[in-house]
DNA sequence: CTCCTGATTCAAGCTACTCGAACAAAACAC
DNA sequence: GTGTTTTGTTCGAGTAGCTTGAATCAGGAG
């Protein structure tokens, strides 16, 4: 897992393909020539990647605007279903977003980030930019920093090495010794977290599901305002409410 | 919409990368080797490859084996987004899986296909191969008549031209005129029937989601074994349940 | 009407993708 | 233990095919 993606000598036409798609993602819709100006190629170039994409509904054209087709999805599913970890959390975390009536998370890490696999909201969550499939840094976030709190040591290290610690909010952890320090307190206390640390004004707390080994598999999540995720509730209620729920998942996966 | 996807050119890169892709999500993990038995062309090309997309997290290796990775949810996600359909389908599918008991999907319609968006199960639903982001052929399953009926004549010939008439099971409609007739029903009622021509011993019924122009721009189906949906309740009480679910959400579609 | 902007096609050139051979590492047989 | 087989991986060379820029076509605006 979290091996470094270093390839000796990877295929451009690959990685420019997935620079649409990624392209495609965070502006939703695109012409060849607005795809040209963020590529580095010829017109003709962009323009034969995106009918080839096309042509293999990868991306939808709608007159002279491309964006990603829902073939996506049929990936996405797929390659969700593999985490077991999906089937066994999907029904507690709904169960939670009843209860708490705030945003839960279920994330999962891969390549040193973290995926939110599944999420449900409760009556009053708050939207944020998450949403399934969102990748996130691992210590922007509370399910993100329980995960890598119960991570080896030097598989830490090396995220931290290839990703860095970029800010999101002035709260954000940027600094490697503060990390530590965070983590050793989520590593006692068995759970994280967030103040602030990804969005303004958005308290969560986060805690990990781990194996037999005590290593994290993936981590669930509630968030929402500060205003009412405060005092007792945050630090107490809501910790224990979810201690019990991933303990609960951990068993399960544990003992199939 | 639903324009030919033929390229002059296609990029036979990319072409391939797809292949890889699409190989990953029917047999879920592979092998370079595996691969390369697969792929035309040489052990150290697809090794090449993979490792490319692995680099960029659309797949995730594990030891020797392969698999997709979920940054593909990520993508899936956005673009089920863009369908406003989803965001107006969603509740009142959950609301018909509670109803009825039984498997209710949303599907669409993209490149001649049909893909389900959404999806929800009653008590009782039954697992069939379909999940999210399946995608089908439009003449094989209720819904994806539903929508094919409520297509222009050009759209209807254009898309079997492209994609035939495969069947699936003995009672799946192949015959041009037979289907030509099924959909002359279909639109004379407002909703289709699907009796075991997808699976064996599944029956359903399929409703479409209209624009203005009485095009469809979806549909909803229910569908459970044939042995439950039959009688004056597959007849009368379901057709009627839906049709009154897809004018709603028609509605609200054309009035935001 | 002309001008402009965008998509699309095409031949030619040369980039970089493909190949096969060679190496390394693991699994297996005996 | 050794030899054998199977796997992933690297690298140089050759050429398939990708990239390019120019030319063409389509649609709108003035």
């Amino acid at each position: 897992m979290a091996i470094p993606p270093a390839v000796n000598r990877p295929v451009r036409t690959i990685e420019r393909a997935i620079e649409i798609m990624e392209y495609l993602k965070e502006n939703d819709t695109a012409t060849v020539s607005e795809m040209t100006d963020h590529l580095d190629c010829a017109k003709s170039t962009t323009h034969r990647y995106m009918k080839t994409l096309a042509a293999n509904s990868l991306l939808v054209e709608d007159g002279n605007e491309y964006q990603l087709g829902i073939r996506f999805l049929d990936y996405g599913e797929v390659a969700r279903n593999k985490y077991r970890l999906y089937d066994e959390a999907k029904p507690r975390v709904d169960e939670l977003a009843e209860e708490t009536e705030e945003k839960i998370w279920c994330a999962v890490e891969e390549h040193g980030r973290s995926v939110h696999i599944y999420g449900a909201q409760g009556k009053h969550s708050v939207q944020t930019y998450a949403r399934v499939g969102h990748r996130n840094y691992l210590h922007q976030h509370a399910a993100g920093k329980a995960i890598l709190a119960h991570l080896p040591d030097s598989q830490i290290t090396e995220t931290i090495d290839r990703h860095g610690l970029p800010g999101r909010t002035p709260q954000t952890i940027t600094d490697r010794d503060e990390l530590w320090e965070e983590i050793e307190t989520i590593r006692d206390r068995g759970y994280a977290f967030n103040f602030q640390e990804s969005v303004e004004g958005l308290h969560a707390v986060g805690a990990p599901i781990t194996d037999e080994n005590d290593v994290a598999i993936g981590a669930i999540s509630v968030s929402g305002p500060a205003s009412r995720l405060e005092g007792p509730f945050l630090r107490d209620e809501l910790p224990t409410l979810l201690l019990g729920v991933v303990n609960e998942i951990g068993i399960n996966m544990a003992h199939p």
